[in-house]
DNA sequence: GTCTATAGCGCGATAGAC
DNA sequence: GTCTATCGCGCTATAGAC
Protein backbone atom coordinates (compact mmCIF):
# COMPACT_ATOMS: atom_id res chain seq x y z
CA UNK A 1 0.00 0.00 0.00
CA UNK A 2 1.83 3.11 -1.19
CA UNK A 3 1.23 6.57 0.23
CA UNK A 4 -0.56 8.60 -2.20
CA UNK A 5 0.59 12.07 -3.85
CA UNK A 6 -1.09 14.23 -1.39
CA UNK A 7 0.66 12.31 1.38
CA UNK A 8 4.12 12.39 0.44
CA UNK A 9 3.76 15.74 -0.27
CA UNK A 10 2.91 15.91 3.38
CA UNK A 11 5.87 13.48 4.87
CA UNK A 12 8.61 15.23 2.59
CA UNK A 13 7.09 19.09 4.34
CA UNK A 14 7.64 17.28 7.67
CA UNK A 15 11.10 15.85 6.97
CA UNK A 16 12.07 19.57 5.95
CA UNK A 17 10.78 20.68 9.53
CA UNK A 18 12.05 18.17 11.12
CA UNK A 19 15.22 18.66 9.81
CA UNK A 20 15.64 22.38 11.44
CA UNK A 21 13.66 22.00 14.86
CA UNK A 22 13.65 18.36 15.61
CA UNK A 23 10.55 16.29 15.66
CA UNK A 24 9.35 17.13 18.90
CA UNK A 25 9.91 21.29 18.39
CA UNK A 26 7.63 20.83 15.14
CA UNK A 27 3.62 20.77 15.35
CA UNK A 28 1.02 19.86 13.32
CA UNK A 29 0.49 23.30 12.73
CA UNK A 30 3.86 24.34 11.42
CA UNK A 31 3.19 21.34 9.25
CA UNK A 32 -0.21 22.60 8.23
CA UNK A 33 1.31 25.60 7.55
CA UNK A 34 3.62 25.34 5.68
CA UNK A 35 1.72 23.50 2.93
CA UNK A 36 -1.09 26.64 3.19
CA UNK A 37 -3.73 24.73 4.74
CA UNK A 38 -5.18 23.77 8.39
CA UNK A 39 -3.51 21.22 10.72
CA UNK A 40 -7.05 19.27 10.68
CA UNK A 41 -6.77 18.94 7.14
CA UNK A 42 -3.70 16.93 7.18
CA UNK A 43 -5.73 13.97 9.31
CA UNK A 44 -7.61 13.54 5.97
CA UNK A 45 -4.60 11.93 4.70
CA UNK A 46 -2.16 10.63 7.55
CA UNK A 47 -3.19 9.07 10.81
CA UNK A 48 -0.62 10.70 13.26
CA UNK A 49 2.16 13.05 13.55
CA UNK A 50 4.15 9.60 14.66
CA UNK A 51 3.24 7.96 11.20
CA UNK A 52 5.34 11.00 9.62
CA UNK A 53 8.78 10.40 11.68
CA UNK A 54 8.13 6.75 11.29
CA UNK A 55 7.84 6.61 7.75
CA UNK A 56 10.71 8.97 7.19
CA UNK A 57 12.84 6.82 9.74
CA UNK A 58 11.88 3.19 8.38
CA UNK A 59 12.04 3.85 4.80
CA UNK A 60 15.28 4.94 4.90
CA UNK A 61 16.61 2.30 7.16
CA UNK A 62 15.82 0.03 4.60
CA UNK A 63 17.24 1.67 1.96
CA UNK A 64 20.84 1.24 4.09
CA UNK A 65 19.65 -2.31 5.07
CA UNK A 66 19.24 -2.92 1.19
CA UNK A 67 23.04 -1.47 0.29
CA UNK A 68 24.55 -3.01 2.76
CA UNK A 69 23.32 -6.56 1.41
CA UNK A 70 24.81 -5.98 -1.77
CA UNK A 71 27.92 -4.43 -0.63
CA UNK A 72 28.77 -7.96 1.92
CA UNK A 73 27.89 -10.70 -0.42
CA UNK A 74 29.83 -8.69 -3.28
CA UNK A 75 33.06 -11.01 -4.32
CA UNK A 76 35.69 -7.68 -3.57
CA UNK A 77 38.46 -6.65 -1.29
CA UNK A 78 37.49 -5.46 2.14
CA UNK A 79 38.88 -1.79 1.02
CA UNK A 80 36.46 -2.29 -2.04
CA UNK A 81 33.66 -2.69 0.20
CA UNK A 82 34.49 0.26 2.11
CA UNK A 83 34.27 2.06 -0.83
CA UNK A 84 31.42 1.31 -1.97
CA UNK A 85 29.79 1.75 1.30
CA UNK A 86 31.31 5.52 1.06
CA UNK A 87 29.56 5.92 -2.59
CA UNK A 88 26.09 4.50 -0.97
CA UNK A 89 25.49 6.66 2.03
CA UNK A 90 26.85 9.56 -0.20
CA UNK A 91 24.10 8.35 -2.43
CA UNK A 92 21.55 8.13 -0.14
CA UNK A 93 22.62 10.92 2.00
CA UNK A 94 22.11 13.28 -1.13
CA UNK A 95 18.90 12.42 -2.16
CA UNK A 96 17.75 12.31 1.52
CA UNK A 97 19.17 15.37 3.19
CA UNK A 98 15.84 15.93 4.95
CA UNK A 99 15.22 12.70 5.98
CA UNK A 100 18.60 11.55 7.31
CA UNK A 101 18.37 14.30 10.03
CA UNK A 102 15.55 12.32 11.50
CA UNK A 103 17.38 9.33 11.23
CA UNK A 104 20.64 10.49 12.74
CA UNK A 105 18.47 12.49 15.68
CA UNK A 106 14.95 11.49 15.78
CA UNK A 107 15.07 8.03 15.80
CA UNK A 108 14.18 7.78 19.74
CA UNK A 109 11.18 9.20 19.10
CA UNK A 110 9.88 6.29 17.13
CA UNK A 111 7.11 4.19 18.98
CA UNK A 112 5.94 1.04 17.32
CA UNK A 113 8.70 0.98 15.11
CA UNK A 114 11.39 1.79 17.47
CA UNK A 115 12.95 -1.49 18.13
CA UNK A 116 13.02 -2.63 14.37
CA UNK A 117 14.74 0.21 13.60
CA UNK A 118 17.26 -0.77 16.31
CA UNK A 119 17.73 -3.82 14.93
CA UNK A 120 18.18 -3.01 11.66
CA UNK A 121 20.74 -0.06 12.78
CA UNK A 122 22.69 -2.97 14.73
CA UNK A 123 22.72 -5.37 12.07
CA UNK A 124 24.65 -2.51 10.14
CA UNK A 125 26.96 -1.57 12.57
CA UNK A 126 27.81 -5.23 13.18
CA UNK A 127 27.91 -5.98 9.32
CA UNK A 128 30.50 -3.08 9.21
CA UNK A 129 32.39 -4.37 11.70
CA UNK A 130 32.87 -7.73 10.38
CA UNK A 131 34.12 -5.78 6.80
CA UNK A 132 36.49 -3.86 8.74
CA UNK A 133 37.95 -6.69 10.86
CA UNK A 134 38.19 -9.02 7.73
CA UNK A 135 40.34 -6.67 6.28
CA UNK A 136 42.54 -6.02 9.35
CA UNK A 137 42.93 -9.63 9.07
CA UNK A 138 44.05 -10.00 5.47
CA UNK A 139 46.27 -7.21 5.72
CA UNK A 140 44.84 -4.70 3.45
CA UNK A 141 44.04 -2.61 6.72
CA UNK A 142 46.09 -1.38 9.41
CA UNK A 143 45.99 -3.51 12.72
CA UNK A 144 43.95 -0.71 15.34
CA UNK A 145 41.57 -1.02 17.53
CA UNK A 146 38.78 -1.87 14.82
CA UNK A 147 35.86 0.20 17.14
CA UNK A 148 38.42 3.54 16.47
CA UNK A 149 37.83 2.84 12.40
CA UNK A 150 34.45 1.78 12.86
CA UNK A 151 33.61 5.09 14.94
CA UNK A 152 35.67 7.33 12.56
CA UNK A 153 33.94 6.26 9.44
CA UNK A 154 30.22 5.49 10.75
CA UNK A 155 30.53 9.52 12.12
CA UNK A 156 31.57 11.00 8.91
CA UNK A 157 29.40 9.01 7.25
CA UNK A 158 26.23 9.67 8.94
CA UNK A 159 26.93 13.65 8.91
CA UNK A 160 27.33 13.72 5.34
CA UNK A 161 23.89 15.30 5.57
CA UNK A 162 25.08 18.30 6.92
CA UNK A 163 27.44 19.27 4.50
CA UNK A 164 26.43 17.97 1.33
CA UNK A 165 23.34 20.68 0.54
CA UNK A 166 25.58 23.11 1.53
CA UNK A 167 27.65 22.60 -1.97
CA UNK A 168 24.75 22.76 -4.79
CA UNK A 169 27.55 23.09 -7.26
CA UNK A 170 29.00 19.81 -5.56
CA UNK A 171 30.06 17.15 -8.15
CA UNK A 172 29.13 13.95 -6.39
CA UNK A 173 31.58 11.86 -8.11
CA UNK A 174 34.60 13.79 -7.65
CA UNK A 175 33.39 14.16 -3.74
CA UNK A 176 32.42 10.74 -3.23
CA UNK A 177 36.14 9.78 -4.80
CA UNK A 178 37.75 12.72 -2.56
CA UNK A 179 36.07 11.40 0.82
CA UNK A 180 37.11 7.51 0.16
CA UNK A 181 41.02 8.97 -0.83
CA UNK A 182 41.03 10.91 3.18
CA UNK A 183 38.80 8.21 4.79
CA UNK A 184 40.90 5.39 3.92
CA UNK A 185 44.35 6.69 3.21
CA UNK A 186 44.30 9.70 5.53
CA UNK A 187 45.46 13.06 4.66
CA UNK A 188 49.00 13.13 5.84
CA UNK A 189 51.25 13.18 2.74
CA UNK B 1 28.32 35.33 39.26
CA UNK B 2 28.75 31.47 39.24
CA UNK B 3 26.02 29.00 39.93
CA UNK B 4 25.31 27.71 42.87
CA UNK B 5 26.01 23.91 43.75
CA UNK B 6 21.92 23.28 43.74
CA UNK B 7 21.98 24.78 39.93
CA UNK B 8 24.80 22.62 38.85
CA UNK B 9 22.74 19.45 40.27
CA UNK B 10 20.05 20.59 37.91
CA UNK B 11 21.72 21.80 35.15
CA UNK B 12 24.09 18.56 34.84
CA UNK B 13 20.30 16.27 35.60
CA UNK B 14 19.20 18.39 32.54
CA UNK B 15 22.08 17.93 30.43
CA UNK B 16 21.27 14.19 30.90
CA UNK B 17 18.09 14.24 30.10
CA UNK B 18 18.66 16.55 27.01
CA UNK B 19 21.12 14.10 25.70
CA UNK B 20 18.38 11.16 26.51
CA UNK B 21 15.30 12.81 24.17
CA UNK B 22 15.96 15.97 23.13
CA UNK B 23 15.76 19.85 24.74
CA UNK B 24 12.16 19.66 23.32
CA UNK B 25 11.16 16.29 24.63
CA UNK B 26 12.49 16.81 28.25
CA UNK B 27 10.10 18.57 30.10
CA UNK B 28 10.80 20.71 33.78
CA UNK B 29 8.29 17.98 35.57
CA UNK B 30 10.81 15.07 33.96
CA UNK B 31 13.59 17.19 35.09
CA UNK B 32 12.22 17.46 38.93
CA UNK B 33 11.41 13.86 38.98
CA UNK B 34 14.77 13.28 38.20
CA UNK B 35 15.93 15.12 41.17
CA UNK B 36 13.04 13.46 43.17
CA UNK B 37 11.29 16.83 44.16
CA UNK B 38 8.74 19.07 41.73
CA UNK B 39 8.84 20.79 38.89
CA UNK B 40 8.50 24.29 40.48
CA UNK B 41 11.30 23.78 43.29
CA UNK B 42 12.93 24.15 40.08
CA UNK B 43 12.16 27.66 40.19
CA UNK B 44 13.75 28.20 43.36
CA UNK B 45 16.97 27.96 41.56
CA UNK B 46 16.74 28.97 38.41
CA UNK B 47 14.82 30.98 36.15
CA UNK B 48 13.81 29.02 32.91
CA UNK B 49 14.47 25.91 31.11
CA UNK B 50 16.12 27.84 28.39
CA UNK B 51 18.63 29.21 30.74
CA UNK B 52 19.91 25.65 30.88
CA UNK B 53 19.88 24.92 27.47
CA UNK B 54 21.55 28.11 27.45
CA UNK B 55 24.64 27.41 30.20
CA UNK B 56 24.86 24.19 29.00
CA UNK B 57 25.73 25.09 25.45
CA UNK B 58 27.65 28.89 25.91
CA UNK B 59 30.19 27.09 28.68
CA UNK B 60 30.89 24.16 26.37
CA UNK B 61 31.26 26.36 23.19
CA UNK B 62 33.58 28.86 25.42
CA UNK B 63 35.98 25.49 26.32
CA UNK B 64 35.98 25.07 22.30
CA UNK B 65 36.93 28.59 21.77
CA UNK B 66 39.87 28.38 24.28
CA UNK B 67 41.42 25.60 23.06
CA UNK B 68 41.26 26.58 19.63
CA UNK B 69 42.96 29.42 20.91
CA UNK B 70 46.17 27.57 22.23
CA UNK B 71 46.15 25.54 19.18
CA UNK B 72 46.04 27.97 16.99
CA UNK B 73 49.17 30.44 18.23
CA UNK B 74 50.80 27.03 18.90
CA UNK B 75 54.32 27.49 17.11
CA UNK B 76 54.18 24.01 15.55
CA UNK B 77 53.35 21.67 12.42
CA UNK B 78 49.67 21.66 10.98
CA UNK B 79 49.91 18.04 11.85
CA UNK B 80 50.82 18.83 15.29
CA UNK B 81 47.68 21.44 15.40
CA UNK B 82 45.33 18.85 14.18
CA UNK B 83 46.71 15.89 16.64
CA UNK B 84 46.43 18.79 19.41
CA UNK B 85 42.70 19.58 18.48
CA UNK B 86 41.98 16.26 18.22
CA UNK B 87 43.33 15.94 21.97
CA UNK B 88 41.15 18.65 22.97
CA UNK B 89 38.17 17.55 21.90
CA UNK B 90 38.77 13.73 23.79
CA UNK B 91 39.22 15.78 27.00
CA UNK B 92 36.23 18.27 26.69
CA UNK B 93 34.20 15.19 25.24
CA UNK B 94 35.53 12.68 27.64
CA UNK B 95 34.42 14.87 30.86
CA UNK B 96 31.24 16.35 29.27
CA UNK B 97 29.14 13.47 27.28
CA UNK B 98 26.05 14.88 28.12
CA UNK B 99 26.55 18.11 27.47
CA UNK B 100 27.76 17.45 23.83
CA UNK B 101 24.36 15.95 22.81
CA UNK B 102 23.23 19.40 23.58
CA UNK B 103 25.86 21.12 21.92
CA UNK B 104 25.61 19.11 18.52
CA UNK B 105 21.81 18.74 18.28
CA UNK B 106 19.98 21.44 20.29
CA UNK B 107 21.71 24.60 19.68
CA UNK B 108 19.01 25.34 17.25
CA UNK B 109 16.66 25.78 20.40
CA UNK B 110 18.98 28.66 21.95
CA UNK B 111 17.06 32.16 21.98
CA UNK B 112 18.96 34.85 23.80
CA UNK B 113 22.48 33.39 22.66
CA UNK B 114 21.66 31.95 19.35
CA UNK B 115 23.52 34.47 17.66
CA UNK B 116 27.09 34.56 19.83
CA UNK B 117 27.02 30.87 19.45
CA UNK B 118 26.60 30.66 15.88
CA UNK B 119 29.55 33.20 16.23
CA UNK B 120 31.62 30.94 18.33
CA UNK B 121 30.93 27.72 16.28
CA UNK B 122 31.57 30.02 13.05
CA UNK B 123 35.00 31.48 14.12
CA UNK B 124 36.28 27.69 15.42
CA UNK B 125 35.30 26.15 12.35
CA UNK B 126 37.32 29.16 10.09
CA UNK B 127 40.03 28.25 12.38
CA UNK B 128 39.94 24.63 11.62
CA UNK B 129 39.84 25.70 7.91
CA UNK B 130 42.88 27.80 8.20
CA UNK B 131 44.99 24.92 9.52
CA UNK B 132 44.24 22.63 7.20
CA UNK B 133 45.04 25.12 4.14
CA UNK B 134 47.94 26.17 5.87
CA UNK B 135 49.12 22.49 5.99
CA UNK B 136 48.12 21.56 2.63
CA UNK B 137 50.17 24.95 1.15
CA UNK B 138 53.38 23.37 3.49
CA UNK B 139 53.36 20.09 1.98
CA UNK B 140 51.87 18.60 5.29
CA UNK B 141 48.56 17.68 3.83
CA UNK B 142 47.45 16.01 0.61
CA UNK B 143 46.57 18.28 -2.60
CA UNK B 144 42.55 17.44 -1.64
CA UNK B 145 39.62 19.61 -1.73
CA UNK B 146 39.93 21.09 2.19
CA UNK B 147 36.64 21.39 2.84
CA UNK B 148 36.40 17.43 2.60
CA UNK B 149 38.77 16.98 5.31
CA UNK B 150 36.78 19.85 7.17
CA UNK B 151 33.57 17.87 6.88
CA UNK B 152 35.56 14.68 8.11
CA UNK B 153 37.40 15.14 11.01
CA UNK B 154 34.91 17.87 12.25
CA UNK B 155 32.62 15.01 11.88
CA UNK B 156 34.27 12.61 13.73
CA UNK B 157 35.28 14.85 16.26
CA UNK B 158 31.74 16.05 16.62
CA UNK B 159 29.89 12.33 17.38
CA UNK B 160 33.16 11.51 20.02
CA UNK B 161 30.14 12.10 22.83
CA UNK B 162 28.89 9.17 21.54
CA UNK B 163 31.46 6.89 21.34
CA UNK B 164 33.16 7.47 24.59
CA UNK B 165 31.02 6.27 26.88
CA UNK B 166 30.19 2.92 25.57
CA UNK B 167 33.34 2.03 26.13
CA UNK B 168 34.17 2.55 30.25
CA UNK B 169 37.51 0.84 30.40
CA UNK B 170 38.54 3.45 27.56
CA UNK B 171 42.66 4.16 28.11
CA UNK B 172 42.03 7.90 27.13
CA UNK B 173 45.48 8.29 25.81
CA UNK B 174 45.60 5.13 23.89
CA UNK B 175 42.56 6.42 22.28
CA UNK B 176 43.27 9.85 21.79
CA UNK B 177 46.58 8.10 19.72
CA UNK B 178 44.62 5.63 17.95
CA UNK B 179 42.05 8.05 16.68
CA UNK B 180 45.01 10.59 15.49
CA UNK B 181 46.44 8.06 13.41
CA UNK B 182 43.23 6.99 11.86
CA UNK B 183 42.17 10.41 10.75
CA UNK B 184 45.84 11.69 9.46
CA UNK B 185 47.43 8.84 7.98
CA UNK B 186 43.90 6.86 7.04
CA UNK B 187 43.51 3.23 7.65
CA UNK B 188 45.03 1.52 4.17
CA UNK B 189 48.26 -0.37 4.65
C1' DG C 1 13.82 25.15 49.73
C1' DT C 2 9.96 22.52 48.77
C1' DC C 3 5.25 22.08 48.50
C1' DT C 4 0.05 22.52 46.39
C1' DA C 5 -2.69 24.84 43.30
C1' DT C 6 -3.38 26.92 39.20
C1' DA C 7 -2.95 30.46 35.40
C1' DG C 8 -2.45 30.77 30.56
C1' DC C 9 -1.32 28.68 26.61
C1' DG C 10 -0.40 25.33 22.83
C1' DC C 11 -0.48 20.58 21.77
C1' DG C 12 -2.42 16.27 18.87
C1' DA C 13 -6.44 14.77 17.34
C1' DT C 14 -11.65 14.46 16.31
C1' DA C 15 -16.50 15.89 14.79
C1' DG C 16 -19.12 17.46 11.51
C1' DA C 17 -20.37 21.25 7.94
C1' DC C 18 -19.51 22.32 3.18
C1' DG D 1 -10.28 17.65 0.70
C1' DT D 2 -10.50 21.54 3.46
C1' DC D 3 -12.67 24.11 6.78
C1' DT D 4 -14.27 25.85 11.86
C1' DA D 5 -14.80 24.59 16.40
C1' DT D 6 -13.41 22.22 20.16
C1' DC D 7 -11.98 18.40 23.44
C1' DG D 8 -8.80 16.81 26.79
C1' DC D 9 -4.41 17.07 28.08
C1' DG D 10 0.36 18.58 29.24
C1' DC D 11 3.38 22.38 29.02
C1' DT D 12 6.25 26.47 31.42
C1' DA D 13 5.97 29.35 34.92
C1' DT D 14 3.97 31.89 39.06
C1' DA D 15 1.63 32.66 43.74
C1' DG D 16 1.67 31.86 48.17
C1' DA D 17 1.59 28.46 52.28
C1' DC D 18 4.78 26.08 55.27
Amino acid sequence: MKPSQRKIEIITTAAQLFKEKGYSAVTMRDIAKAMHIKAASLYNHINSKQELLSHIIISLAEDFTTGMKEVKTAEISSIEKLKKLVALHVSISSNNTYEMASLNNDWMHLEAELDYYLKLRKDYEENLRKIIKTGIQNNEIIDVNPEVVLFSMLSTLRSLYIWIPKKEDLDIQQFTQDLSNVLLKGITK
